[in-house]
DNA sequence: ATTTATACCCAAGTATTTTATGTATATAAA
DNA sequence: TTTATATACATAAAATACTTGGGTATAAAT
């Protein structure tokens, strides 16, 4: 994803969320939607992407419909039932990791 | 560490940011400080731990005072001056990072 | 004509962590 | 007093996620 190791394991965290408030989306426009929200700052790679969107597929989390646009593949990725129920497991997790860390670098606010 | 894939890759950020705090902890001690200050949310694995400590210790981020207290060793870790150095680069990724994922996931204020 | 953008994919290698152990002493509980 | 818990270190195999470095193909821009 970036020079930082943080963003291990926040992968399949980001497309779920960015699934959950898009509807569905196609693996490349996932690559540029967190790029441009992120103003650069964090760039998916396809080798990352592409084997956990399968991956959650395999796990039933997304489905897939293809399509053919401009005589180019599109392969959009939805949640399933069970992968909105996960998404919003995952999102509380988020938010407890965030909190967590943020606890822990936080300097004492005691003086 | 749990059972949140997201905490993969902050382990020796949180290390680094303990040492800075506390100036010297042996391994145990930074087990038992993190689950402290999460409430038990986060436990920090010795199997995760030790070996990270090593590999630090040979980059030359951290340095060990070997210390005998009631018949038990204890390895003392501190910060190098390049140590240091380092984890104001850690904190400022570690920032970035949470700022992004705050980015990503905040629902949308547009309204 | 060549590069950049769009759009998918895989596989070898790397790095980090989990899981499962192992050793040993001190203290608390049954 | 035996057993369990806490303290304190450690390793090594397996699982996991990601990086790096390719590959295929069409469309648009330079």
């Amino acid at each position: 994803m970036k020079n930082s190791q943080l963003y291990k394991g926040s992968l399949t965290t980001i497309v779920m969320k960015l699934l959950e408030e898009n509807g569905r989306m196609y693996g490349y426009e996932i690559t540029q939607k967190v790029k441009d929200i992120t103003k650069g700052e964090l760039k998916i790679t396809e080798g990352a992407l592409y084997p956990a969107l399968h991956k959650l597929e395999a796990e039933g989390v997304l489905e897939v419909e293809v399509e053919n646009v401009d005589n180019r593949l599109r392969k959009y990725y939805k949640l399933t039932e069970k992968g909105s129920a996960e998404t919003i497991n995952r999102l509380a997790e988020l938010e407890d990791f965030i909190r967590n860390m943020q606890t822990l670098v936080q300097p004492k606010l005691d003086y």
